[in-house]
DNA sequence: ATACTTGCAAAAGTTTTGCAGGTTA
DNA sequence: TAACCTGCAAAACTTTTGCAAGTAT
């Protein structure tokens, strides 16, 4: 039975409070301040667990590795910023995806990734620490 | 100035005859065969390059690696069939982009990525080679 | 107690880089 | 010839795994 460790509530209360999708890497620093000493290794190890448990998502954006949120946000989309690479969420969809899928081919899930300048940067690029995340 | 090397225009000819978007992994495979004892650093090196020309696009789907396709392929998207991993383009968008996104944020391109069944999956999942590609 | 977890270090993959030699224009 | 490229091997990263020790139930 999966048991309630220390670094596996840390990990998972990252992701409660991010505002977007972390990283591996961002998880580990984040959750290193919870608990001294924890390893990446069992980041990665209950990152995958938890994707499995399907309680959160793994996704990956150009250029970068696999970012993880919960899963239970709800249906939503994605904003990568190209000046700070920050990843928002996005709520709406435009739907009229089955009427783009050849004949034969069966729809189950879809992805919308839109790319631009967020809020922080076109206001002020230094406005924000891009390492706050 | 840029040269017209063998290597560089056997990497490019896959892609010509590519029917989705290809690793670097396949296209080294695949341009071994016009030009015996290419490198991997090499395909990645070019890939790299072209990429920074504009002359193809990097994309990444969950869960592999980059892909590689043409930057001339006009606005398309993707269907990544769950059976096979073969990437497919799709013709036709349904829009509506920029009611989604926050105020203050710009937006400057999408991309869509939508999963399922492809047709030679549901048809036989053994009508095709998954490694024919 | 027992099964599950962890940190560390080593291993396995993938992508990048230094360099001497070869190629293109 | 001068700039550009290539293959190889080493380096740099990222992610996974083996294992002995520690924890949760």
């Amino acid at each position: 039975m999966k048991q309630k460790t220390r670094q596996r509530l840390a990990i998972v209360d990252c992701l409660n409070n991010a505002d977007g999708p972390m990283t591996p890497q961002e998880i580990h620093e984040l959750a290193q301040k919870a608990v001294l000493g924890l390893g990446i290794a069992t980041v990665y190890r209950n990152l995958k667990l938890l994707v499995t448990e399907g309680k959160i998502r793994e996704l990956i954006f150009p250029g970068e590795g696999a970012r993880y949120e919960l899963a239970d946000l709800g249906h939503h989309h994605h904003f990568l910023c190209r000046d700070c690479d920050r990843v928002f969420c996005i709520q709406g969809c435009p739907g009229g995806f089955n009427e783009m899928i050849p004949n034969g081919f069966v729809l189950e899930e879809h992805e919308i990734v839109l790319y631009g300048k967020c809020q922080y940067c076109l206001q002020d690029c230094n406005a924000m620490d891009k390492s706050a995340r």
